[in-house]
DNA sequence: CGCAGATACCTCGACGTCGAGACAATCGGG
DNA sequence: CCCGATTGTCTCGACGTCGAGGTATCTGCG
């Protein structure tokens, strides 16, 4: 039966190869790591419907949960979406570009700057945000609601030692 | 007390900009995300210890997880390591300048070539997928066993859609 | 007020990856 | 056998990211 996944391939070889080790972490993380390969297609995919990039609704889905009037500074929005600064000044200027933010003076900082979402740039955000999540609804359906929020409490408990 | 990670805040800003969503896919899925983010740099600061890339024990450990003579193609390596046909001839080139493979030619095969392990190579791929279990072990110190079995199985029920 | 240090953003060169295309070798139908 | 289709590897140009350094501005201490 189809009861194995890819990470038990490599775990099984692994336990062949090294029978003196343990390897029941790679069990866990390997997996953790293969997911996450998989979610970013599925995201990709389900941005693609609604014309956005991934790293593009990473950006305004900052703007977008900071609430009216949907304007950050870069230091912000590279904080949160883990960049460095020259990614995120070239970020910033393809999505001036596509018109999906505008950059403004910050009037209470000379050195800074704010970005903010245009209402297209709202638009696109919002219809995103809905594909999305019905696209990890699908991915989740494979677990029924009370696994679901098992598993979202193991991986809280593993995220807070990070955090 | 402390008992909510970055994905609670990001859900919690969602939910009052968008209170006609259900964010609970979030939950879950964005903590896969974050999760293998912090995964890949405690798999860096491993490797380093035995002076290997991330990028060099996949290839290398995708030879040792073969078994003896720890030889594969580049195809079957770039399949298992998930990258394109360049990005692999250029980590082979990397990995015979540092003495950890060698280019082989195919007897059977005129078009292939073999990727060979050498003994230094195995030597750093054996050290080091020690030090990553070590490592691994210590960051799911968080769970019990039974909740690390828990969480481990019900990874692989999400898998099983994909693979 | 002036100046040193901190801060915000941008610039730019280096690097890794992708993926289409080139090339050589193999396979298989006629 | 031959030749077209396929396969395995490498080449190379485009692209995104990093991160150190540059410039302008702010802050606060003396």
């Amino acid at each position: 039966m189809g009861t194995h996944d890819e990470v038990d391939r490599i775990v099984n070889a692994w336990m062949r190869e090294r029978p003196d080790l343990d390897f029941t972490p790679l069990q866990v993380l390997s997996r953790v790591g293969r997911l996450s390969r998989h979610l970013d297609r599925a995201r990709r995919t389900a941005f693609a419907a609604s014309d956005l990039e991934s790293w593009e609704f990473d950006v305004l889905s900052a703007l977008r949960r900071a609430g009216a009037p949907y304007q950050l500074s870069p230091k912000t929005l590279l904080q949160q979406t883990l960049v460095s600064s020259g990614t995120m000044t070239n970020r910033i200027d393809r999505l001036v570009e596509r018109r999906l933010v505008e950059r403004r003076t910050d009037p209470n900082d000379g050195r800074g700057i704010l970005v903010t979402m245009t209402s297209v740039g709202q638009d696109r955000v919002d219809r995103a945000i809905s594909r999305l999540l019905d696209a990890e609804s699908d991915l989740l359906d494979a677990l029924s609601r009370s696994d679901q929020e098992r598993l979202g409490s193991l991986l809280r408990k593993l995220s807070l030692d990070f955090d």
